[in-house]
DNA sequence: GCCAACGTTGGC
DNA sequence: GCCAACGTTGGC
């Protein structure tokens, strides 16, 4: 399977691109979106990219990079009893979320910020720029869109 | 299976 | 806090 690239959102509030790299490999869960489920069980594979996303914050954008370290796996946090993020109807046998785990690679000096990346030339159809879908938890990014979001955080 | 009501996300 | 854009739920 060819290297994927994927876009990964997280409010800071709750876990932040300075909290990934403290940790450097986190467990990606709590994930309650099928259509994001379905990318984290079926499509995220060791070795792909990984942009980071810091939404609902200031600046909102992509705040970093790394990998993904573990391809999906059941996400236990459905299946505690008493966790937020609890789902009586997951089990052993039927998982119904996933996780995926993620290695920090690096922090940008500066967001790469919504405003930007909508202004930028080859990221039209990006999804995180775009209504539909924008939402989603787990996006899918091109090569190439992946390519330009590194080139102008690094560029800081 | 349709669809209205309701809930959530997230930019602004 | 508002609201657009969905996703989910549940009555029928």
């Amino acid at each position: 399977m060819a290297k994927r690239y994927w876009l990964m959102k997280s409010e800071p509030s709750a876990y932040s691109i300075e909290d990934w790299e403290r940790d450097g490999v986190t467990a990606w869960e709590n994930i309650r979106n099928y259509t994001a489920r379905n990318s984290l069980r079926d499509d995220v594979q060791v070795g792909d990219g990984v942009l980071f996303y810091h939404s609902s914050a200031d600046p909102t954008g992509v705040a970093g990079a790394g990998t993904v370290a573990r391809a999906g796996y059941p996400d236990g946090s459905a299946q505690r009893k008493g966790d937020d993020y609890f789902d009586p109807k997951a089990s052993a046998d039927n998982p119904i979320w996933y996780a995926v785990d993620i290695k920090f690679g690096e922090r940008f000096k500066n967001v790469v910020t919504l405003d930007e990346l909508k202004k930028t030339k080859g990221l039209e159809e990006m999804v995180v720029t775009t209504k539909k879908g924008q939402r989603l938890s787990v996006q899918p990014v091109t090569p190439g869109e992946f390519e330009i979001v590194m080139r102008i955080g690094k560029r800081g």
